[in-house]
DNA sequence: CGTTTGATGCTCT
DNA sequence: GAGCATCAAACGG
């Protein structure tokens, strides 16, 4: 359970609710803030496309932990995801940090993301974010609810249902047609529509 | 525009 | 050894 100015967002629910719920809140980073406009939902053992779907190994074992803690996994040999581990504690479930709007567009989140020309293209994506607010394998594991956080998760009131696009993931091999995707209609800053 | 491809290294089989 | 919850540059029309 994570509470904030009396918004209060059960993360022990399933991951396809904390998704939605999270849109609207804002990430800090060591580089900076940003709104949650796009997010993912995966499930545990019952979603092929999860990660915690061939069980609990050493990289995934943060997603089996209590939910509100952060997982960060490397991918491609060069990029981070940033994920939110919701449900019940053991089942593997997480939320996917696809995009973020900056609440402030710092020095250090541009020279964290040299090549984004335009300001939307500085975390709107799950590693852009990631590499915009300096989120990386060390932070894996963490309490996000913890002010003292180097991550930390500041909840605000979930959006109106009708400012929000649900639609199908993003790059996987699997589950293709599950629609676990969500995002503000109306922001600039997702990665994709 | 849109689509394709190369980068790069960890994780699990 | 194969594949990967990605990104950016290169290519083609």
């Amino acid at each position: 359970m994570l509470r904030h100015d009396g918004v209060v967002i059960d993360l022990g629910q399933h991951s396809t609710v904390v998704a939605r719920a999270l849109l609207g809140s804002i990430l800090h980073g060591p580089n900076g803030s940003g709104r949650v406009v796009e997010t993912e939902a995966y499930g545990g053992a019952e979603d092929p496309a999860s990660h915690a779907a061939r069980g609990l190994t050493p990289r995934t074992e943060p997603m089996f932990g209590p939910a509100g803690i952060l997982y960060v996994y490397l991918i491609y040999g060069m990029y981070h995801c940033a994920n939110v581990v919701t449900g019940p504690e053991g089942d593997g479930q997480a939320v996917l940090i696809r995009a973020i709007e900056p609440v402030k567009i710092t020095e250090s989140m541009r020279a964290a993301r040299p090549k984004a020309r335009r300001d939307v293209d500085i975390a709107n994506g799950p590693g852009k974010l990631c590499q915009a607010l300096g989120i990386d394998r060390t932070h894996d594991g963490l309490d996000l609810a913890k002010p003292r956080s180097r991550v930390r998760l500041e909840l605000a009131k979930p959006p109106p249902k009708n400012a929000i696009v649900q639609a199908t993931r993003i790059g996987l091999s699997v589950a293709q047609d599950t629609p676990w995707r969500w995002y503000l209609q109306d922001s600039a800053w997702v990665s994709k529509r």
